[in-house]
DNA sequence: CGAAATTTGCAACATTATAACATTAGCAAA
DNA sequence: TTTGCTAATGTTATAATGTTGCAAATTTCG
């Protein structure tokens, strides 16, 4: 585990969007699904930043693109993306992020700083196995599991306000 | 453990309403807090079931009841009651559930079943502390944990589609 | 009582998401 | 090359969820 982890610290953020973009057409053409123009700028801007983006702030840019996009547009696009494992939708927050984990299997936990507002995907295989116990003692099948965690990253735990 | 817990089976549930009026009256009076009417049949209507209900579902209701309510006067009910641990909302769902550990320390954990859309609240130590543990792992100070499991509870894995 | 604080009523508005239906693009078989 | 099918997109409207701001009423407490 590297001191800080990627949101948080500074990076090559393009290296980080170019990489999605091919790993997005690799698992779409393993999944013959069809990555189309709309669908991966809509990808591209949910990667803009390790912050979330609500489905009208993609609406928003893709309308300054020039492209006369309507919600449905946006939606679609998102719930193709999701269900390829490209895109998470962040239940607390009605809005979207980038898989840091697309292809693999993972249940994803997220650490959502109330501060900057970066979002770092764990998979946190004891929380997994935790949470399945947990449901199996009640007899339960989980199906999908959301865990989303709100606080503070460390740098906004020692200095306030990061937009990083 | 019960065999099957309290959603999952026959129970009176107007003594689970009944004792959870009578916890908030209780609680609120520790908190020098008001319950008034208006929160008060909030709190009632929300536990008319072990099924989430969404805020306007709840206005509905009020404006059957011929209170002439409008929005901020169930989100700001629903607000009260959430601040003093009496009911939890589930982001999955945008919607709300009676809290069943009401005055205890808890860290909710939601198992919701997509069948027959009741919700157990459990308290889960051994998640609770993965969950910390990941996020100490990353230096995240942890604030508010969201733990929902959506899939099927024992009724309806066996026999779909209950509604009990 | 009377001032201060809390709670409520109310209107307007903001944000997020979906339904329904028409149209077009991609692709393969006749 | 046309035909026919399916997936994808466009378009309009609307549903569902949540908030802001201010004034009036109520409660609390000195």
């Amino acid at each position: 585990m590297s001191p800080s982890a990627l949101p948080y610290r500074p990076h090559n953020h393009e290296a980080c969007v170019a990489q999605a973009l091919a790993d997005a057409r690799t698992i779409c053409q393993q999944h013959s699904a069809r990555l189309t123009p709309t669908r991966e700028r809509v990808l591209e801007l949910i990667w803009q930043s390790h912050k979330p983006l609500g489905a009208y702030d993609v609406l928003a840019v893709l309308a300054e693109d020039g492209h006369n996009a309507a919600p449905p547009t946006v939606y679609r696009a998102l719930d193709f993306l999701q269900q390829h494992g490209l895109v998470h939708r962040i239940a607390s927050l009605n809005a979207f992020i980038g898989c840091t984990h697309a292809g693999e299997a993972h249940n994803g936990m997220f650490l959502i700083c109330r501060a900057c507002h970066n979002v770092l995907e764990l998979t946190a295989p004891g929380v997994s196995s935790a949470v399945s116990r947990a449901a199996a003692a009640e007899s339960f099948q989980p199906d999908d599991v959301t865990i989303e965690v709100a606080g503070y990253c460390p740098r906004c735990v020692s200095e306030p306000a990061h937009d990083g």
